[in-house]
Order: structure tokens, then C-alpha cells, then sequence
DNA sequence: CGTTTACTTGAATGCTCTCAACCAGCGTGG
DNA sequence: CCACGCTGGTTGAGAGCATTCAAGTAAACG
């Protein structure tokens, strides 16, 4: 499978934080062998489903989520273009957490089996591959913080400036803004409060001129303002300087 | 360095998930080189340090914390005996986390040159230790959801469970209890509510003969119950069957 | 002992939730 | 073309869980 985009995204992503060798995003990129459309509501894993491939986002916002018993439903984390949606299930068994496409997704999948040579072949790759499992683990963990001790307000300061950097490591942003097609709804999912809620805080910082939303899409006017209030410090996604100049 | 628990326990801890041939644990646990002992509420882990040496924690609690601007506290993980520490610092330059001794703590210390060496030539404990970074990220999942949509009792009550069973992995549960030797100040960062809910909390909890607490220790004489409550399922610890028995 | 730390309990405040109503946009089908 | 239903967004009011402040007790420590 040979597409520009794939290769463009898969080296953007790995190369941005470590050196890795070029053969090796060569081999990487040319082991995924297929692809798959997914429509926006739809699971692209099911809870507690085994795979046998892994997934790379092309394009496309999903969320890991579970639900309890009475309908409550948590975001436990929320993937963007550019991430190995789950990496994980190469040594996990089970995926005890579901994935749901927020918007139609588009994915590139590699095989456990062919992966698994590939990162016995190429130890810098591997060492890649777990660098952003434990990115992945280092944003749970703030996302601990900001649910155990921030207030609505903090946390969603802080939610647009996580995903804002993200964004922009892969590439996403536009000017101050991203695409961000996701209701209040899910928002609320992700931000562990209520739907009305989220439309109140988001009036709030409205009118404090610190976010814009329209049409899918969202504006950061004064980032810094928002990374202030946030406490967002952007340390533990282990972005290069210059793309960190534009929260300081 | 020969030490029989420190085999022991590294031996347990990574056997007990994957098949490791006997011949990396062995070469694994030579291989550390250093030693150290920690009083409780000294640092482990310095916010924002850089880091030579991984640390394999063979006694004691400790936790990892974050501090907000007006001294808001969050611990985003605990870690018990046979976890490591800082595993994420062989890839991660920086460390934003802090990681706090809750009691006396012993680790045994394991450069980074020297781990690098051997993960390159043990690719099934490259394996097994990715493993252990996957299941962290796991655990920081859950948490994220019980923060999220759980009330301050539900929380409790998964807190608990886990703990149980991550204790029960690694042979340190005695009975239907294990050693917690946490003030209820550290339980509330830990829970992200205030210390005086926790104090009313753990009432309700006592009274309902969901918990017993005393002396540094904890009681779940009704472990169905209290998983129950929480809605504590353990797939996502990856524990063998017959250590999951006491949950269902 | 006196001092500090941890735990306990009460009362008032407040952030956030739930319930409820209402509006706007959009696609569908009559 | 318009009526209709659906989804998503907006706003108000009351309730509730959890917080803060405060005071007091018990236990640990030098």
C-alpha cells in the first residue's frame, strides 16, 4: 500500500520527537496493508474485543470511552489524526475500553504479526512505538489532574490547549484554530460534566474572549490566556520548542 | 547485586502476565546496580527531573503528584512494591511528574545504558516492560473514568478493588486485607474530593461493613460488595483468572 | 507533658446536576 | 413547498453532592 499521506503523517508523527531512521518509517509505512472507513457514531473497537491489527488514524476524531451500568459515559481519552488508535493490543489481550468515531474516520491497519518483525528489526522504531504509549499514558495522567482538582472552567481551558498542541504537532492547526467537530454532548463526555454545563462554561469564555466556536470548527484568540488559566503546561507531550512558543 | 526478594519480586511481577524466559529475568535482575532507601514524604522523583536510572520499587507505597499553582494537590498514580517507577524516563527526557514516598521506601536502581543493552538483546522482556507501560496507561484510564462520572462513594469503593488486586498480583495481600498506611489527606488527593469527605465517607463505607481501617491497614470483608459498588471489573489489570475469583 | 499531626463532626456556602422548557437548523416525506 | 421530527444548542430554577470554615477530639511524638 503506498499513500503520500500515510507516509506524510507517519513520519511527521515519529520523527518530531526522536530520530528515527528513515529505512525504518519506510518499512513502517509500506507494512500497513489495509484500510478502513469508519462513519462518524460508529465503534472502530468494540469493548472488550480482541484484534489482530493495529490502527493508525489518517483522518478523523475518535474517543475511548466506557459506559457503567446506568448510561454514564466517560471519554478516557480522545485521538487525533496521526495516532495509533491501539497500539496496545499488540501485547493486550483485551481492549476493555470501546473506541467511537466523533467524526467519519478514515484508518490504515498493520498487521500484529507484521509489526511485530518490523520492531524486532528496527529497536529505534520500537523505541518510537513506546515513546508514544507512554505519551499516550503521560496525558492520562494530566487529564487525572485536571478532573481531580480543576473546576468546569479550568478543565476546558485546559482540554482546548491539550488538543490545540496536539493539532499542531501533527500539523492540524489553522492560523489559531483547529476543526473540531464535536457536540456538547460529547464534550461533556470528555470533560466529565454535565451537557448543560458545558454549554454554560463555554458561554463564559466566550464572552472572556477566549474561545470561538462555529461550524465544527474552534478559534483560540488568546491561547496564552487560556494556557494560564488551564495551568497548561505542555512539558509531557514532549512537543520540539518551537511549537511551544505560542503558549508561553 | 544479588538480592533474593528483589529476584523475586521482579520475577513474579513479570511472570505472572507474559511467559519471560528465565534467562532475562536472571540477567534483568543482575543487572541492577544500585540501591536506595527513601523516608516517607521525601521525593523519589523530582518534578521536572532528568533521570539516569530506572527504579524498580521492592518496598513500600509511593505516589505520583502534581501540584497546582495555589497548592491544589492530585496524585495520578500509586505505586506499590514491584511496579516501576519511572520507567517512561529511558524515553521521556523530562519527568513532569513528582513521585512522593508515602512510607519508607526501598528501590533498587538500574541505569539506563545498562537496560537499554539488555532490552535490546531480551526482546521478550522489551516485551513484558512495554507490557507494564501499557497497563500504567491502563490504570490512568480507569481512573480517568471513575474521576469523571463516579461520586465520591463509587470512587472509594473502585479505589479499593484495584489496590486489592494489584496487591493480590504481587503477594501482598494478607487475608481479605493488605498494609495502607495513608492518611486520609493523601486518600483525598488521591481521590480528588476533600479530606473531610473522605473522613465522612469511609464512615458510610464502615458502617455498610464494606471496609475496616486501623492501624495502617484495610479490611474489604466484602470484596463482591464493594466491586460491586464501584463497578470495578479488572480486565484492564491484566491479572491471571485465578486471581480474579475474589472479585466476582 | 506540651506540641504536632491526624481524625471527627457540624454548619453554611457553592459548584454542578437534573429537570424542564424552548429555539434553531436540517433532513425527510407527504 | 411546507410540515414534521430529530438533533443540538440555550436558558431558568431548584435540588444535591461536596467544599470550606470551624471547632474539637484523639493519637503520636519529642
Amino acid at each position: 500500500m503506498s499513500d503520500t499521506h500515510l507516509y506524510g503523517l507517519l513520519s511527521a508523527k515519529l520523527s518530531i520527537r526522536r530520530d528515527v531512521p528513515v529505512r525504518a518509517v519506510n518499512r513502517l509505512s509500506q507494512a500497513f496493508s489495509s484500510s478502513r472507513r469508519i462513519s462518524a457514531k460508529e465503534d472502530l473497537v468494540v469493548e472488550g474485543a480482541q484484534a489482530s491489527t493495529c490502527m493508525f488514524l489518517t483522518s478523523g476524531f475518535c474517543a475511548r470511552y466506557r459506559f457503567l451500568a446506568d448510561g454514564r459515559r466517560q471519554f478516557t481519552e480522545i485521538c487525533i489524526p496521526g495516532d495509533f488508535v491501539n497500539l496496545g493490543s499488540l501485547m493486550k489481550k483485551r481492549q476493555p475500553q470501546g473506541l467511537i468515531a466523533l467524526t467519519d474516520c478514515r484508518t490504515a491497519g498493520i498487521s500484529h504479526s507484521s509489526l511485530d518483525r518490523l520492531i524486532r528489526e528496527e529497536p529505534e522504531l520500537m523505541r518510537s512505538l513506546w515513546l508514544e504509549t507512554l505519551i499516550d499514558g503521560a496525558i492520562s495522567r494530566e487529564w487525572v489532574l485536571s478532573l481531580g482538582v480543576q473546576n468546569a472552567k479550568e478543565r476546558f481551558a485546559r482540554f482546548f490547549c491539550e488538543l490545540f498542541m496536539r493539532m499542531e504537532i501533527v500539523g492540524l492547526t489553522e492560523g489559531d484554530g483547529f476543526r473540531l467537530p464535536m457536540t456538547q454532548m460529547e464534550m461533556s463526555d470528555m470533560l466529565g460534566m454535565s451537557a448543560v454545563h458545558v454549554n454554560r462554561i463555554m458561554g463564559e469564555l466566550r464572552e472572556e474572549g477566549l474561545i470561538e466556536m462555529s461550524g465544527g470548527r474552534v478559534r483560540l484568540p488568546d491561547l496564552a490566556g487560556l494556557a494560564a488559566l488551564g495551568e497548561f503546561e505542555p512539558d509531557y507531550l514532549e512537543a520540539p520548542a518551537d511549537l511551544l512558543r505560542a503558549i508561553a
